[in-house]
DNA sequence: CTGAAAGCGCTTACAG
DNA sequence: CTGAAAGCGCTTACAG
């Protein structure tokens, strides 16, 4: 068994209000009580229940981070800002991979109450009306990232999907490319989706260009969907000389597409990603994209979520595009 | 505040210990209370306390992990295997981020530890003298993933590594390359750096082709230092037609720096990867590469951590080259 | 079948 | 400066 508090008070010939008090670097001990009760402590190498203290405290010093998919490089950026930030304010996360998939979203919603976190990082999910219930019913604080809601109270971080797109299809305009085609993450996504997908469309017909749903292929911002869309996007208009893709990984899959086919990016052919995750940087040829500050606004949406420093007020982020080598300028 | 197990006993007019026996499917009341309490619960939006649970159960419900570094795609495919197979068996999952830093990792060990964790596993990580030290002293379950341990007496999960790296090596004389390189992992990884390097060695001795230290460029398995170890290797030992990437990221780091070169891969030179996470497979060309069950292997550590059905014995899994694009057979 | 009570390991007024 | 005691929200013998 370990040592509990108690054993520490015995031993130290103390209370146990004594030692708490040293603990947790209260007040009220002498210099010399102190060093007697470190003392026990380091010998019997105590250490303080954490969930003991929760169930006074209440408070567990953890949060808890719903994520559609756990092997993307944008959720694991995401994460990685998160669990940096939370470490540092000494708070644990604890992550909960619901694979786009109800059922497990509200399961994990109800293990997280359970487990009393102080709060819940919400990632790149379109939320459902279930969902929004059930955060409401939990009175536990809620962070929205990479998605906001329509009906929910809660604050969001995010980036302006629709400028954002908006801003990478004129970049292709000003290149010079013409017939431009999209690879766009499922239109159900009222957030991720169909944002990016107007941006896309009001950059078109705001230079006189036209706009045809052949240019579109739906993917679900996954690699595969975006090999798949690539190939449907050449079947159906081989005409096209550049593609915006509404992530990285659907872009790297589109560069794969080409590969395959011997279609030579740039220079048969440009592709514009979205999210500048490592992926894009590794692609062959670096992948021209969308940068969103994606670590950053894990480690914001903790602050925001534990009031550190920033109101409760959501924030658009800002984005840029960062040039690499996957689109060529148009003679 | 939330209902507690005293509210819904009050209200439906039972005992506490009679809706705790209710809430966690025991036997000793009627259809009937049981009727009217569950009532209560569904009224009353009741959600049991895990933390007050946890205390008295002296289990939480929850594990750890230690991961060196999360954004990459080998901690991701791992991560989804150990969070997946948790939460099927009603456990929820806290992640470490040690970025391979000594004093995070112990503060973390320190972390879990006071949260009563019911078990820790620990990934891919070389463990020095002093993890091994806090290990022991916690008294917690533990498990170890793509990595083990020469001190502690505790079951671990991989791969032969000295095996995958001489077969791997093996392969790529048996398509007719004399003059191999390798990209290793730090030489100071005595698990994960130092076999793959040996078996490396062995299999060119075995096969009569010379070893020589100019055709190993040392980097920390991460995408740049496989740009970086490409271009050394490029430089000293130019006539090499074939390398042993000892991580896929280094790999792709390779198959970057050769593209920027204008060197073809295969056609002038083969690359072979290792590990198969999805970056060998989104790579251009797709990437042969050493296949390691790595999301198995996080499946099966929760299971062996939870003494679940498989014994506490360490495990070495299979590996298996899988064939794709980036080496060539020489004529 | 049901409840009173002890106890899990802490923190925090309160009293001295 | 220090300690006795209550209480956090549960579970679990024990008694009836």
């Amino acid at each position: 068994m370990r040592p509990t508090i108690n054993d520490v008070a015995k031993q130290a010939g103390v209370s146990i209000a004594t030692v708490s008090r040293i603990i947790n670097g209260q007040t009220g001990y002498t210099a010399e009580t102190r060093k007697k009760v470190v003392n026990v402590i380091q010998e019997m190498g105590y250490i303080p229940n954490a969930i003991a203290r929760g169930l006074v405290n209440k408070r567990t010093k953890t949060i808890g981070v719903l994520l559609p998919s756990l092997s993307s490089r944008l959720s694991a950026a995401l994460l990685k800002g998160i669990e940096s930030s939370a470490h540092q304010l000494d708070y644990s996360v604890i992550i909960c991979d619901t694979e786009s998939d109800g059922k497990r979203t509200v399961e994990y919603l109800d293990v997280l109450s359970e487990k009393q976190v102080d709060g819940i990082i919400i990632t790149s999910e379109w939320l459902k009306d279930v969902y929004e219930e059930a955060i409401e019913a939990m009175k536990i604080p809620v962070v929205l990232v990479l998605t906001s809601s329509l009906h929910l109270q809660v604050p969001y971080i995010k980036v302006d999907d629709y400028q954002a797109s908006y801003q990478a299809t004129k970049y292709l305009i000003e290149k010079g490319h013409k017939k431009i085609g999209m690879i766009s993450g499922t239109k159900k996504d009222k957030l991720a989706g169909l944002p990016r997908i107007e941006g896309y469309k009001q950059a078109l017909s705001d230079n006189r260009l036209s706009v045809s749903e052949d240019h579109i292929a739906y993917g679900d911002f996954a690699y595969k969907s975006g090999v798949r869309c690539m190939e449907e996007l050449l079947e159906r208009s081989p005409d096209i000389t550049a593609v915006f893709a509404a992530s990285d990984e659907m872009a790297v899959g589109a560069l794969s597409c080409a590969y395959k086919r011997g279609i030579n990016v740039p220079a048969d052919l440009s592709i514009i990603g979205y999210d500048d995750t490592q992926d894009a940087e590794m692609a062959i040829p670096p992948l021209t994209t969308v940068h969103q500050p994606i670590y950053e606004m894990g480690e914001m949406a903790v602050k925001k979520l534990l009031n550190i420093k920033e109101s409760a007020e959501s924030v658009i982020m800002p984005h840029y595009i960062i040039e690499r080598d996957s689109v060529r300028k148009m003679d």
